[in-house]
DNA sequence: ACGAGGATAATCGTATACGATTTCCGGGAT
DNA sequence: ATCCCGGAAATCGTATACGATTATCCTCGT
């Protein structure tokens, strides 16, 4: 039988629009999401709000409080330090075990994702170009390691960072053109594939690593 | 005013519930999780079953297809080997961060658990006693590691192993002493200290990978 | 005996209804 | 003017109801 439409289900379709408002900001940090208002908006019943929500809570986007009702995350200072240090461990193992198995177009992409971060670097900062261009030039990386649930988690990590729109935006001016040569180092190290697995993947992890150093300035990380 | 009695709401108690049964192997890999039949058992309408499952479905616990059903998840070798990895390198990191907080009790602690191990080393085998042991042994260092959310993705990292009921049954026979001597030497550089960080990461990391050599054999990790 | 087709049962998906809890706001006492 | 209290409005929590989809099994034709 072919599959009339494959309509998703109310709950699924409402999961991705809720979704999509928070990672885009349309629903900042902070804001409250009340069952009646998004059910009336987006035309269902309660129900399936109650469950996309509910995923949104397991995923870490959202919290629910009894009888109060769903809020979008807020990240504090060190909330957010501990997820960028997440990320760095994470994205450090991925990019160490992406090498061996990336192809050359991948690299090439990704040193095209860059010079194009650059020329942001040089002109108006536009922090959602950069936040887009940035989160895609890890990912064109990361993605090739050889293990889905690394890379989901991947995924999920800066989906928080991007909900909580925080990154990019308060870089000091300088570190951005910083980012822009480490990510250089990266992918020179990825061609060559001489270094030491280790090596690689200390050297991406410190690049990650000096995105909470520049906000904080705090060295106690490494 | 006092609270009465802080009644957890039905869909949490469910929730609560459900899971425990999942982590113990009451509800094994594979076992169909049918919502009127819980709602029966537990006394509730299916309403809040339907939110537990869905926060199940989020941590990757069961899995839910549309109009048929959840159940619990089957992790197949190669899942099981990523999560094994994921789980290898966070847990490398954290015990690394943990090092220079870690109390000398609970150093202490972990040497008692890592004991008792090797008591079940050379008495019969108790598969879940073993699991016990050497899921509290990794948790007593990590938990001390600075960052909420890195302990947090590791509870539930075991949490899937444990609900797979797969690792420690399958470990040859002579794994586990080896397994027991890794930890002793982890425990020795956490007193020590006089270790770098990084090979203290890299000695924790090992010992988390070596589970996943034991049983495979193959040697594309490190 | 075996496979196709259809009736029947089991189960899910969502809407509606309503009681319970919390929040908000205004009036009265100090 | 300020604080406390009570009631109304907003919102959540869960039960029930019922149509939609899928699975099961029996029957019939070959």
């Amino acid at each position: 039988m072919q599959r009339p439409q494959e309509a998703p289900s109310k709950h699924e379709a409402v999961y991705r629009t809720i979704r999509e408002r928070i990672l885009d900001g349309r629903y900042g940090p902070g804001t409250r999401l009340v069952l009646s208002a998004i059910a009336r908006d987006l035309e269902v019943s309660p129900v399936p709000v109650r469950e996309a929500i509910r995923r949104l809570e397991a995923e870490n986007l959202v919290t629910f409080e009894r009888n109060v009702g769903a809020r979008v995350n807020t990240l504090d200072d060190e909330a957010w330090e501990q997820l960028v240090e997440m990320l760095a461990v994470l994205d450090g193992y991925a990019t160490r075990r992406a090498q061996p198995l990336i192809p050359a177009a991948a690299i090439a992409e990704a040193q095209r994702l860059n010079d194009a971060l650059r020329r942001c670097a040089d002109g108006p900062a536009d922090h959602d170009e950069v936040m887009r261009l940035h989160r895609a030039f890890h990912r064109t990386i990361y993605s090739h390691a050889d293990n889905e649930y690394l890379v989901e988690s991947l995924d999920r990590v800066w989906d928080r960072i991007d909900a909580s729109r925080v990154l990019v935006s308060s870089w000091p001016a300088r570190r951005l053109s910083s980012a822009v040569d480490e990510h250089d180092d990266i992918l020179r190290n990825l061609r060559a594939g001489d270094l030491e697995p280790a090596e690689l993947e200390r050297c991406a992890r410190q690049h990650n690593l000096n995105a909470i150093i520049a906000i904080q300035g705090r060295g106690r990380l490494g």
